[in-house]
Parts: C-alpha cells; sequence; structure tokens
DNA sequence: CCATCTTTGTGCACGCGTTCACAAAGGCAT
DNA sequence: ATGCCTTTGTGAACGCGTGCACAAAGATGG
C-alpha cells in the first residue's frame, strides 16, 4: 500500500486515514445512502454502527480522521456525512473503468447496477476473444484486446478490471499499466506483480470458500474427537505420492466460463 | 481482497491457529498446487513466499502454526505441504454448497470450475422466479425456493452462498440457516444477522472498487492542487442539498442482473 | 441563564499481526 | 567425522487496529 503522504498545510487535518478505516468508509456509505432515502434527517453514532455491522466507538473514531462533522447531544447529519465520505472516497467525481475478459463474470460485471450509481462509469469492455467483438454485452459492444491502449488512452481511464483467466491475468495487468493504468481489481486467482504506484485489489471466491471450511470443520470437530488419517508418508520419502488433477484449478478466476 | 469477517473473539482457542494465518493457507494453496503439476519436489520459503506474494517470514511463522512440515537447509517437501494444508483447510472432504439467488452472478458462480477440485460441490441451485425453476444452469437444474429447506436437510448442505438481491439476502440467510446452514459466503450488498456459531464472510464488488478509487485520488492529488468545492451546506442547515438517485444502488448484489 | 441530559470525540491500554534477526538443525563435501 | 553452508523455526520488538471509558460540547427545558 502506499505510504500516506500529507500535503495540505493547517486548515485541515493531515491526510492520515487508516487503510482499516478506507475500507469500511464505503459500508458506512451505504448504510447512510439508505437512511438517505428513508429521509432521516441525523442518525447517532449508535444506530449507524448498527446500520453498519460495527461497533460504535470505532465508527466515531473513524469519523474523527475525517474530521469533527457530528454534533453533540444529537448526532451526525445524514446528508452532510453523505457527501463528505463520498468526497472523501473519490466518488463525486466520473472513473471511467475497463472490464477486460468478457467471459461469465466479466459479463456479469458488466450488469451491475452499483457502478454507475457511485461514479463509476463502463468505459468499454474488451476480450481476446475476436468473435465476441462487436456484440453488445449489457449495452456496450465488446472491443479486442487490440484495442486495449488506444481505448485506455482515449477514456482516459486509470481502473481496470481483470476477469480474465489467469493465465493472461499478468500480460494483461502489464499492458493496463504501461497504458496508464494505476488502480487494478483482480478476479484471476494469480499474484499480480505490478510497479511502485500501482494498486491492486484481488477477489477471490475460492478462497472465502475455503476459509469457510475451515471454520465449518472446526466446528464439527468441536464434538468429535481427532483422526489423524495417514497422512502420505513423511516428507523424506517424499517420492510420487499424491497427484492432483492438473488444469482442473488455479487457471480461471472464480466465476468464469468452463 | 475480499472483505473480512472479524469474528473469534478468542474465547475459544484450542487450535489456536490466527485469523490471518487461515486467510493465506489457500493463497499458500495455490502456489504449492501449482509447484505440484510442475513436479517440483521441494520448495524454500523464499521461492514460496515470491510465488504466493507474501513475505517469506510471515510464511515460515505460518507454517509454524502447523507444525514442523519443512527440513531445514532444504525446504518444504511440496506434495506433503499440500496435503496438511489441505487437511487443516477441510479440503479433504466433500462440501456440499447450495447457491441461492441464480441472476447473473449466480449463474457464473454455478459454472465456477474451481469448486470441485477444492472439495466444494454444488449441491443445488436455488430461485425465487419460478420460471426459471427446472431449467438447466450449468447442468444443474434449477429449483424453487420452497424447496429449499428439503435440499438442505436431503443433501446435508452446510456451507450457502447468496447472490440474491440485498432486499431478500436476510430473508435468505434465516431459512438457510433455520434449514442447518453455519457458514454463508454473501454476495448482496447488506449486513446479515445471524445467530452465534454462523460464520458470514461478504465479497462485494463495489466497496472494492471505491476503495482504489480513494487511493486512485489521491494519487492524482498528489501534484494537483485540492479544489475545495463547496460542500453542501454546513451540518446545522443541511437542508435539502444534494438528492443521491435513489434505488440505483444497494439494493442488488455486486453482480447482479439489472 | 443555569441545570440536566445526550452524544460526540479521544486518550489510553490491550491484543493481534508483522517483521527482524539469529540460533539451531540438517545436508553435503571433504 | 568434521566443518561449512543453507534454510528453518521462533523469540522479541514494533506498529496498527480495536474497544473502553470519560471529559467536553452542545441541545433542551425550566
Amino acid at each position: 500500500m502506499a505510504t500516506g503522504r500529507n500535503h495540505r498545510p493547517a486548515t485541515t487535518r493531515s491526510r492520515g486515514i487508516p487503510e482499516a478505516t478506507v475500507a469500511r468508509l464505503p459500508l458506512y456509505l451505504r448504510a447512510l445512502t439508505a437512511l438517505s432515502e428513508r429521509s432521516v434527517p441525523t442518525v447517532s453514532s449508535e444506530e449507524l454502527a448498527a446500520a453498519a455491522g460495527v461497533n460504535s466507538a470505532k465508527l466515531r473514531k473513524d469519523f474523527s480522521y475525517l474530521g469533527s462533522y457530528g454534533t453533540r447531544g444529537v448526532g451526525y447529519d445524514v446528508e452532510y456525512l453523505v457527501y463528505q465520505i463520498s468526497r472523501e472516497l473519490g466518488l463525486t467525481q466520473d472513473w471511467p473503468v475497463v472490464i477486460v475478459g468478457i467471459g461469465n463474470l466479466g459479463a456479469a460485471l458488466a450488469n451491475y447496477g452499483g457502478f454507475a450509481s457511485r461514479g463509476f462509469r463502463v468505459a468499454a469492455l474488451i476480450d481476446a476473444d475476436a468473435s465476441l467483438a462487436g456484440k453488445p454485452v449489457a449495452g456496450i459492444d465488446v472491443q479486442h484486446t487490440d484495442r486495449l491502449e488506444q481505448i485506455i488512452e482515449e477514456s482516459g481511464v486509470s481502473i481496470g478490471v481483470i476477469a480474465t483467466p489467469a493465465g493472461s491475468a499478468q500480460q494483461v495487468c502489464d499492458r493496463l499499466v504501461a497504458a496508464g493504468v494505476t488502480s487494478i481489481l483482480n478476479f484471476a486467482p494469480t499474484v499480480l506483480s505490478v510497479p511502485e504506484g500501482v494498486d491492486v485489489r484481488k477477489v477471490d471466491l475460492s478462497i472465502e470458500l475455503q476459509i469457510l471450511a475451515f471454520h465449518e470443520q472446526r466446528k464439527a470437530g468441536e464434538d468429535a474427537p481427532e483422526e489423524d488419517t495417514a497422512p502420505p508418508a513423511a516428507p523424506p520419502a517424499a517420492a510420487v505420492t499424491k497427484r492432483p488433477e492438473p488444469g482442473s484449478d488455479g487457471d480461471r478466476p472464480a466465476v468464469m466460463p468452463a
């Protein structure tokens, strides 16, 4: 993660917002938006925290990093807070986004309505499959990978979404970065290497499920005894013990067409 | 990185593997599987750490929680480690999973090949739309929500995936839990409330993008001067300043059909 | 104008996670 | 065997995030 640099003297606080807080701001924003739509004028930290599923002290501390936007004895003004958080997150401006890899997942992403309402705009859909080119997905014509650089420069895209198979992810990533993209949301099950200054966030269904499985197993094993099934030979005698079915995993992002 | 859930207040810490470590095990497993397929016999912590994109000291400490599976001066036996991690994560057993909400995303998930290879098996696809019932998605017939409880009990499902609109998510969640599901992967943009003992993990594309936007904005603002656009009136005089377009967001999971 | 009540903002302590740095352990060559 | 070289496993320090608890701030009512 890039180091927090605090330019911007006096007037307002130095911009050292903790990463953990940033990750929660969208959560608050969602809860606040819901309140706003119900025309609720103000909320207490207690109420809002409950709606967002967090501790109220944590929420107050989070907000304190943004400034003192509350009123003691009353709470927070909903509309005002919505604006402040939106501004802090950079949602008051337009963010053109490209989605690369229009498989099952890419198409699903393209159809996502939550994009536009938050300042995100799908500038283009890109796929390596020439037979897809020109066909509309979610009302936007898919374009061939050849035009990737051109599209990014023309539209001033700085955020890219990778929904390709793992095999092409790094290559696509490199091209995106070379063309000027500095933030990447990666759905491919690979570790992307990027130069300094480029942010990557990863979403991986398979990992989430495995974490759930771990806890599930522990719950189940809480009563049951520990059955230490014979391991496949100790490390030294490794040999050719097990052969994991090749190619059946790890080469496509969670949610790609087979 | 998906939104992690903070649970386990250390009250029950028998098997004491740190949550942060558990979250990385799938990452290691993926890297190890790749090595295994290339028939690499052993890896050093340095190499494996590079492949998984983490610090080598962190990796060694993570593995130390599982036991001493390495050989000093040599490294780790790939096959052996794959087995140990798989067992620890509970992937050596079969995990039947149901997916509720077969929209764009649900369908994409159903098609995901990474399920089966990791011990996960799609036991059923469930949707409230009666016109979908009986139609095959990814080779499995979609079933109507009415049969939810029956399916879960018959198949012994303990993990559920929610890919419905936010409006129905809590209701679906309640039914899943009541029927015996104790782990839930939630794609709907809502905070689910569940009873003690049920794990929930959340994946939210919108949040990930907003976090990227925050960093992106900061990068851009490092050189450029701050234009403090007039805020929508201070909190006291709130007034009807800005009106976020209603209903355009927050009611469907990232990636649902419009 | 004062008293009381509500709710924010935050100082502080604690625990988890990360990282460094190194001793111990094992392999390998001689 | 012996000594060298590599790599693990971990003790300890550090920093971040969380949550408690409370004083200060402001509203509200008399």
